[in-house]
DNA sequence: ACCGTGGGAGAGAGCGCTCTCAGGAGGCTC
DNA sequence: GAGCCTCCTGAGAGCGCTCTCTCCCACGGT
């Protein structure tokens, strides 16, 4: 079996080279490549067509050694990588981030800390490893994102429920406001025995989504008493949806605080006999792909959460920047997308 | 409003610091950290309480410019990012790898290429910014990938289809197996006319799952003609069900390539009334969450997703260490798990 | 007593880049 | 035409670590 030892580019060129190449000196090629505006358009141009022929690439390393900045930010995943990735919200808010990053130097480092409590995320966070980092899926108490607090920028996917010492910057969906246009939207349809299964109760985006729930019943004059909570997951829908048929047999709509959940109550919906939207309404959350995997066409609450990940990525750099008046709270709205089940 | 300036920990303490702290060089310092054998017992605690002391860290860039190791390896992933977490397989894949990777210090860097094909992530990596890297999801004709060959270890998640000059590192599952295990149950349940979802044609996959299929119906002597492809999602398992159903109407088992797939087969049979199992029998393949979504639980092939990105974190780390005998082919064997579809 | 021998520690030269500072060449002003 | 700017460019000192080389010292053999 043959030796498959890898090696790293040989004798990749350095500045150096590439000064000597354009016959300029290395602070003028480190000038251009990091577009200083000070540099003659003719001496550019050299520069740049050396770099060119010598297939030149920025040693990250060196460069972040002398700058202290590494080009690199964290994606901190306080949660176990599989179940965050399969939620296809998060990987849709991924992949607005990384679109977003591509046009930047920036490279993402994927942390997890799953199992132990932060400390080695912490650790690295803090140890001037990366530039920045994006939080995502926080719960409550995952009290160990103090500890992040003052070491490098922190962009908060989700508003943070974590007694933190200072406002943190974050981008969220208006919950409250998607909880109650979908609930809205059952009320105006003429439901008027309206159910909920809402998300685990430590998570705030879950809360918020119930929150709205209930004011618009309230609104409505209507009981809002007919409420379940399941973990996001399809099967946990699909239970919860069983307890609520049996709690209240006269329920005419339900609103599932996500897709994935409402999937789940479809099927168990279709398997007692239950007619969707004739005998109950269905309204979910999110507009992931699991809203159009049925046979019924799933109405849901959109949240645009490629273009939170993108607006993540922005504020970030701007603080990256040094940018001093970056709203804290950057909300985006959500929007109904009618299909066949409410 | 505040400013939000970040700052990365100030004055972190240096090696030299922990030296004049410990009263050793800094070389006997930089011994301890990296474990060499050569330093008195006596000399590795002082070092060691004076790194705790000072909440000493090393700095990456510093180390990797020395050592011209990065310790970071890179997430090669050839597709939209969305698109591939939101495969629980590769969802599954990925907290494995990171779990295994969780123990060392090596640190994942999620590099995408999607659009561009393959350049800015072929330069990144070539460019000497990790010391490896595992590729996954990777389609027939991905040729750029030959650009990866020569600069850092690769180990592939799934055996690549693309003209490689070298023989490349990989780990996968027995596709061919697995397809023709699945399949073997639905003949032995008494099944006579067996279609299968299969995946794209573009990717070896699914193709060597195709491949069981055909074999085990063969081998029974059973016709192997009813063959539907469709792209991994329950969508278009679903629609791929629908036209199964259209062109076959005697049949009486389905094997799904994916348990997405299946999912979407589930929802569209029962929506045309069929009975499962009791009309037309349905093996999945994955064993992922989707597969105990419904009412009705799906048997389903298992492959040890997991298992395999821990294999592959594995696999990596040997050639990194310059293990001169990796295997090659590193195959991971399917089971059945049996439920109630089949 | 002499010379090896070898384990353990220090010295110091980089790794490839950034960034401050200094200085040269022109172009202005009066 | 002297003096002063302004605009560009070069020189050179690190950034914090690794790693080779050298040195020291204790020990054993003869």
């Amino acid at each position: 079996m043959p030796t498959v030892t890898g090696h790293p580019e040989r004798h990749a060129p350095t500045l150096e080279a590439v000064a000597e190449a354009a016959g300029v000196s290395r602070a003028t090629v480190s000038r251009v490549v990091n577009g200083s505006p000070s540099v003659r358009g003719a001496v550019v141009e050299a520069v740049q067509k050396a770099i060119a022929d010598l297939g030149y690439v920025p040693n990250r390393a060196a460069r972040s050694l002398a700058s202290s900045r590494t080009h690199s930010i964290a994606l901190l995943v306080p949660e176990d990588v599989s179940r965050f990735f399969g939620d296809p919200y998060f990987a849709s808010f991924t992949g607005g981030l990384d679109r977003r990053l591509a046009d930047t130097e920036y490279v993402l480092n994927l942390v997890v800390a799953r199992d132990d409590p932060g400390r080695k995320a912490v650790r690295y966070v803090r140890g001037g490893n990366v530039d920045g980092a994006i939080v995502v899926s926080h719960h409550r108490g995952h009290d160990f994102l103090r500890q992040l607090e003052g070491s490098v920028p922190i962009v908060y996917g989700g508003r943070p429920d974590v007694a933190l010492s200072a406002e943190p910057v974050f981008v969220d969906v208006d919950n409250e406001a998607g909880g109650h246009l979908a609930t809205r939207h059952l009320i105006e349809s003429g439901r008027t025995r309206i159910a909920t299964i809402a998300g685990p109760e430590d998570m705030p985006a879950a809360l918020d989504r119930l929150a709205g729930f209930r004011r618009a019943l309230r609104e409505a004059g209507l009981p809002d008493d007919a409420v379940v909570h399941a973990n996001f997951t399809a099967s946990g829908g699909a239970e919860a949806m069983r307890t609520l048929l049996s709690r209240h047999s006269d329920l005419d709509a339900v609103f599932s605080a996500s897709d994935l959940m409402a999937s789940g109550a479809l099927t168990a919906l279709a398997s007692r006999g239950v007619d969707v939207p004739g005998d109950v309404a269905i309204v979910g959350y999110d507009d992931s792909p699991a809203a159009t995997w049925g046979e019924i066409g799933l109405t849901t609450v959109r949240q645009p959460s490629e273009l939170m990940g993108a607006t993540a990525v922005d504020v970030l750099l701007r603080l990256l920047a040094g940018d001093a008046d970056v709203p804290h709270e950057n909300i985006v709205q959500t929007e109904l997308v009618i299909r066949d089940s409410a």
